[in-house]
DNA sequence: TCTGGGGTCCTAGGACCC
DNA sequence: TCTGGGGTCCTAGGACCC
């Protein structure tokens, strides 16, 4: 069996943890930015009908009333707490794979003889007592089938936070009780396709034939397919595998019309970018450089462009990358329109250890092997610091246009950035 | 006025190679 | 009727996840 571990509206939840004047009350987290919701309490979904994604603007009102609390989103303590719950479960199941910021899978092979409820529910009890964070757990033979327990523990079992769905009747009816679209792997496009096709529940889903839902879904959707069946398609990865790309964008707290503050962005989200290169011991060997207008203006104000530079010599040097990445932006903007984002994406991303000089270019790889030093000198003073301690000039001091963060609570369970104050020289 | 950001995987079609 | 076959690489677009 496996079993995936979900907290419950984490981002909201972590807040409440350090701030339980929240607690109990209608609320709800914000996207960078704090353009819409992201993240709601019960009480926001159930009695103010707030929806994932819902735009700041629609819900001022009920802001102002003091009907509903927002937070702008503070990754850095939600990253803190779910390293610490994760923690946790490893000391009961150890064989874990974390999915992203809220989820973890495990793999209860080595469990055979206990009763898996009862191990969930004690472990459910430990989490919310070692870290105020609710979390639900869901059992199923598959990573699918343990994403819908889940759902299922969410919904049905709200005073043990856990479903244990082992035997055939209660997978049949895990399924009858679970809509088609709110299956792990079938989103809204599909979700319309088969309903479309009289299909509305994950059991009417299973029932349908192998091919029927490859010609349909193609082969992602007969994995899913399977995995529902009790087939483990989708394997566990214990490792966090390197990333293939690496992207980094950001909407303006404003639109920006002339090229210098563009500039100054775009060469801050490329250093972002080739830290996080850096990070995993990679080099790129191309990217791409975009600029947008907001899509909500009318046709004749949007404008759309983008741009792949091929390197010569892969790199990770984020003054190189900085500089290729401003040539390319220059050839992108238009004047005249109110920029929204800017944006850039590492591809092509190989190892370090792999990089072959070229043979005609000028970069000998002396150079380059003592721009790594620099590079990682920088890093690690940035690590110790506080971030951005040490900037490249082209990323400029004032940022008028970043992002916008005015309900930013503190970063309660980490230090760097609150307690040193740096300021740029 | 105001609508997130960071990923992965698959498919189709075009260009090009021998 | 019938106009090779096998392959790579690239791009664009679509779909999904959190």
């Amino acid at each position: 069996m496996m079993a995936l571990i979900d907290s419950n509206n984490f981002y909201v939840s972590a807040e409440r943890v350090f701030q339980p004047e929240l607690r109990d009350k209608a609320g709800c987290v914000l996207s960078n930015n704090d353009g819409c919701a992201i993240s709601r309490s019960n009480e926001a979904k159930e009695q103010l009908g707030i929806r994932m994604g819902t735009p700041f603007f629609m819900m001022r009102e009920q802001h102002t009333s003091g009907k509903l609390w927002w937070r702008s989103s503070n990754y850095t303590l939600y990253q803190d707490m779910m390293r610490r719950i994760t923690q946790i479960v490893r000391d009961t199941f150890p064989d874990q794979e974390i999915y992203s910021i809220d989820e973890c899978f495990c793999d209860l092979a080595t469990f055979k003889h206990h009763d898996l409820e009862q191990v969930a529910i004690d472990l459910r009890r430990k989490i919310l007592q070692y870290t105020g964070v609710p979390v639900c757990i869901g059992i199923g033979a598959t990573k699918t089938l343990a994403k819908i327990a889940n759902k299922l523990a969410k919904k049905q079992h709200k005073t043990t936070g856990v479903y244990y769905m082992g035997t055939a009747a209660q997978i049949e009816q895990g399924l009858k009780d679970t809509e088609v679209d709110d299956v792990w792997g079938i989103g809204p496009r599909y979700g319309i396709k088969l309903i479309k096709a009289g299909v509305y529940t994950a059991y009417d889903f299973v029932n349908l034939p192998e091919d029927y839902v490859l010609k349909l879904m193609t082969i992602q959707g007969r994995r899913t397919y399977r995995e529902l069946k009790g087939l483990r398609c989708i394997p566990m990865e214990f490792e966090r595998p390197l990333k293939e790309g690496i992207s980094t964008a950001r909407s303006f707290n404003c639109m920006i019309t002339e090229r210098a503050p563009l500039e100054e962005a775009l060469a801050c989200y490329v250093a972002n970018a080739s830290q996080k290169l850096r990070a995993q011991k990679s080099v790129c060997a191309r990217f791409m450089v975009y600029a947008q207008t907001s899509q909500f203006v009318v046709e004749k104000d949007r404008y759309t462009n983008d741009i792949v530079v091929k390197l010569s010599q892969p790199t990770s040097d984020t003054g190189t990358l900085i500089t290729e990445a401003l040539k390319a932006l220059r050839r992108i903007y238009v004047k005249g329109y109110r920029y929204q984002k800017v944006g850039v994406e590492l591809r092509d991303l190989r190892p370090q250890s792999q990089v072959q000089s070229d043979l005609f270019g000028k970069v000998t790889v002396e150079k380059q092997d003592k721009l790594q030093l620099a590079m990682a000198a920088v890093d690690h003073i940035n690590k110790v610091q506080g971030r951005n301690t040490i900037v490249h000039g082209a990323m400029g001091f004032e940022k008028k246009w970043s992002m916008r963060q005015e309900f930013l609570s503190r970063r309660y369970t980490t230090r760097i950035e609150d307690v040193i104050v740096v300021k740029a020289i």
